[in-house]
DNA sequence: AATGAATGAGTCTTCATTCAT
DNA sequence: CATGAATGAAGACTCATTCAT
């Protein structure tokens, strides 16, 4: 009766959510949202199925679950305004760095979430609300002040902004696919994207190019 | 009985499985492969359900199909070859130029295959394999070529050229992913790629970076 | 350990128990036996859903329950004995009253229970045994004394003493079913059913069917 | 592709449907719709289980199917219209005869289909609609043109019509309820029933009550 | 070669019931 | 006694695949 809002209560619910949600991000990561049974889920979680349901909607709801989890863990805000505030060119190199530790970590999720949000465009839909066009909006901000800074040519600065998430999201992409190459020059992988963004990007161009409008 | 190398008949095969593929192509794109059913595929291409198993060995068969018929098409070396032939920075965004109207031209196909690949291990396997690896090497054999000529810091080759598939594949994602400012400066994005990756990868870098070993 | 016998707690349990199955009541009569749930009656009754095992054997049992306190409360015998000692014909007019009136009063339990009962055998029996049987046997005694008197012909009576309850039981069935115009016409029922039985009845026929035997 | 109107196919079809509807029909009657299973109604029917969904849209969708049958079926109108167009009070006996006859024959679909209609309110609105207000409307203009002609009381024509319908409904549900003088009294009901509502509503009422407005 | 009805294994989901607190 | 989270058996339904025509 009045257990509605037990504190004590409320943690183990949130614990025995999370406990759950892990098991699906394994499973999912390992076989793909279609080929993960419930029955499976509830066995890596060590609970029985119908708990699952007590905790979720259903499979898709679990899915949902685990992407705004994912949304809630990732924090591109923060980690971008902590890499992009300092002015220095290495704060790009720290900025990538931070993604690419991000990569390796969330791995699992990235994997048991991607092909699925490939998939649904409902899913496509949250994703960008709530994930990418957030973070775009932090990076175009950067640029500008580095374009009004004169460090870097006056570049269209949509386009320049999600070709730094291209590199992100390529990174991303081309390891699930396995990529061994990647995989083994992982750590220099910062450094050289900051290279190619910083100079590629750089106040003096070396290739011909009109300046971009915008 | 002899009609097992009867041209006619091989060309109305041909074309029987080229119409089951395009109908297969245009419901996973819109459901995802999970999603969609025998049925739907059938109807979407005018034919029986039964017939689909006379072409094809299954549903699974007929991703990997797609598939192999998408290899097929990209043709990727030839695609590189032509656009890297030449020693100007211009072939860059030739390059560039012909991967992203690719991407558009062949966007249902890739939204149809990209979810499922990165999903089955055996599939991302033979991606990597008759797709990607030959691509990635004639990157790296063009980018030691300009390295030589003294057009671009002596990078660690794989890893540059890893980086510029990313670009691409990100390019790819990311517009599946719905990003509407992507699509709306789609005609512009070739050059702004090739300026980030020619300057970003030039002889003099801005960033004070060692050369990268390799 | 001895309060086995104490009789408020004797009185708690039992104003448990009629909580429980009043809660029972309505959701089965909204949604059918089967479509109800454990929880929905332990919401409605404002327990939790262990509690209604600590009264009742199972979801069976409290049907049978339910039905049990029906038939206790339906108490048909009195009323038929009231009803029936005068020996007018306006003790039939009552009769009918009563029922009809009973109909109302007790329309979600039967709602509740009918489908039910038509649905297994064995609440059939119980419901024949305890209930049917009995209000028969007393509409029999009845219908004898009428005809010993000269005032009803020498029908059949176990025949007509069925008709009469199924006068009874069609109008509760009929109502059920949601005809509107009995709904309306409610209160003229009684003395209308009076009609028919007691001139169906009487002594001088007007159909020329010849006396049944029994 | 042109066997859209096969009428071979039909027909088979239209078997298939009916060898279901069967099974189901037993199915229900014996066990009711929620403990019937859709295995077992596949079983009875000698068909696999997802056959039935290549017949009907869902287990619900057979009771529907079932329910129409039956008022397909049961021809209330045909059957009261040649049973009242005699004017003898013999055609209220024939008509007592069909249905009685009909209740015989059709046990087991009444079985299988009251219990749920009683459940659920849009079968019953179905049922309503589809049987009984237009078997109701038919009784009602026999019983103005009897009293036209002087032969019955000027009763309120709604309510008499309907007290009709309740003894048939009665009957049914009594003998569904399983009272077994009913059964072995069987063949007299008609003269019976018919007694009570010829000479119940007859011109010279016994009964003192007042003749009903309507 | 084409058809599409039949198949039945496989899954998600519900919900009555139990039991540790 | 009360609670309600955990349980898992059971069942409706889907759909890839087969095969007789």
């Amino acid at each position: 009766m009045d257990s509605a809002h037990d504190p004590v209560r409320e943690q183990l619910a949130q614990a025995r959510r999370d406990q759950i949600l892990d098991a699906a991000t394994a499973v999912f990561a390992e076989k793909g949202f279609h080929r993960a049974t419930t029955r499976e889920i509830a066995q890596a979680a060590g609970v029985a199925e119908g708990t699952i349901y007590n905790y979720f909607a259903g499979k898709d709801d679990l899915l949902i679950a685990l992407m705004a989890r994912l949304i809630e863990m990732e924090r591109v805000e923060e980690e971008l305004t902590r890499a992009l505030e300092s002015d220095s060119s290495r704060s790009v190199v720290s900025m990538f760095s931070d993604r690419i530790a991000r990569i390796v970590a969330d791995h699992a999720v990235f994997q048991a979430v991607l092909p699925a949000v490939l998939t649904d465009p409902r899913l496509r839909q949250r994703l960008n609300d709530e994930f990418l066009a957030p973070a775009t909006a932090f990076l175009e901000q950067y640029i500008r002040a580095r374009i009004q800074r004169g460090e870097m040519r006056p570049v269209a600065v949509p386009v320049a902004a999600r070709l730094v998430s291209c590199l992100a999201v390529g990174v991303l992409v081309l390891r699930m696919l396995g990529d061994e190459t990647l995989v083994s020059a992982w750590d220099s992988l910062p450094e050289v994207l900051a290279t190619i963004v910083v100079d590629g990007l750089a106040a003096s161009g070396c290739l011909g190019l009109e300046p971009l409008p915008g």
